[in-house]
DNA sequence: GCGGACAGATTATGATCAAATTCTTTGCGC
DNA sequence: GCGCAAAGAATTTGATCATAATCTGTCCGC
């Protein structure tokens, strides 16, 4: 799956596969939010699309659990509960530390370079409160890592994952809650370092971290709209 | 996800969701070869169905990881690599105990009686050297327990690994190999005496022994092929 | 309340266009 | 004359669109 997202190759892209990029970006970067309505003539408008690869974008989003179909055949955006971020979370914990090992192995310093410049360009973004910066480096610094470990498999369940709780981060930004300890910088340290355990370490706090905050958020919102 | 399949309200599926049923049993039984080729308009004819189901069928599974899309825009049923082998047998091994322990603790004794009776299914399958219906209950087996879990997104994360590797099952059975101890008779005991080490185990080891046959048959393919 | 018509949205079909593969043919060199 | 290879035509396949048919939910009138 390509995440780099190159502008220049983006515009030979057939028109299903740009509008599911559109798509997914919206729903990984907080443009979306849980419970919003999606219909397809709605993005055919609002993307400039035609109705077909519509259609089949969103298709495709809801086969990865990014969006949600009822029984009446209305497509949303999923609303995430309590336990639902637990098997979110558990899975995470299961996959993404094992990524980041195996992704060390084949690293070269230079690797490493490229990835602590990342981690300073999210440090911007949150000084300039951009969240869409914010997010999107995040999610890069993550599958920097991640495509590294080349294990194509591992790595679709893991954006699976990203995908379904990439609309509840939206509401925890807006509250602007404590940053914590910045895990990434750990996680670089230790694969300078070449030390398994402390990556691994790093990647599960940061996980850890990660998802009680929309836990926090989460718990904030379901009361407040109860 | 409906995986029960029950004829009486199958006929009033909408055609994509029929077309995406007919052609996930055929993937996940054995009925796709690794490696082959397929075409849009060849599926419209073979399942006599349009082409707008066909394609949304054909996206669906494609974002699942059943099937495979060339830089050609071509489609087929991708060919493991022994590596990705070990991917699946991984993620298999991080979720799917995990899931028959959260289902333990919901099931009722009822439950554990039918999953007995499936059990017995599989074996009256196996003396009748009936390979379709063999599987096919193998995988009732297994989601039957999973679907108690409550746990929706692991339970689809599950799938879509049963998908990956549902081809290469077929070639192991063609082979015949030895059946080895019952995995699925320690799983019903362990349930009904509430051990979740032991379900544990038991969910391990036939993950494990499933595993290694398709291993090992991948290997015998693959030099075969050579 | 109950029922039916209406509006909005989705599903499904078939046609049309574009891309890729395959096959054939043509031309060159030996 | 033979064989290889490049060019091009024909076929196959995929992508997109416009449209018709179907379904859902709602709103009005009784």
């Amino acid at each position: 799956m390509q995440t780099s997202d190159n502008p220049v190759l983006l515009a030979k892209l057939p028109e299903h596969e740009a509008t599911y990029r559109r798509l997914r970006d919206m729903v990984l970067f907080g443009n979306m939010a849980p419970g919003q309505k999606v219909t397809i003539q709605g993005i055919t408008q609002s993307l400039q699309a035609g109705m077909t690869p519509v259609r089949e974008a969103i298709r495709r989003l809801t086969a990865e659990g990014a969006l949600e179909l009822h029984e009446n055949r209305r497509v949303s955006v999923p609303r995430l509960t309590p336990s639902q971020l637990d098997e979110i979370a558990f899975a995470r914990l299961a996959l993404e530390p094992r990524l980041a090992q195996m992704a060390m192995i084949r690293m070269r310093s230079e690797d490493i370079d490229a990835l602590a410049a990342i981690d300073s360009e999210i440090d911007t973004a949150i000084e300039a409160e951009d969240v869409h910066r914010y997010l999107a480096g995040n999610f890069r610094f993550h599958f920097a890592i991640y495509e590294m470990a080349a294990a194509p498999i591992l790595l679709s369940l893991t954006q699976s994952l990203w995908l379904r709780f990439g609309p509840s981060l939206r509401v925890v930004i807006e509250s602007e809650a404590s940053i914590g300890p910045d895990r990434h910088r750990d996680a670089v340290a230790a694969m300078r370092g070449q030390d398994a355990r402390a990556l691994s370490e790093a990647v599960e706090a940061d996980i850890a971290q990660g998802m009680d905050r929309v836990r926090a958020e989460l718990a904030g919102t379901a009361s407040a709209r109860a």
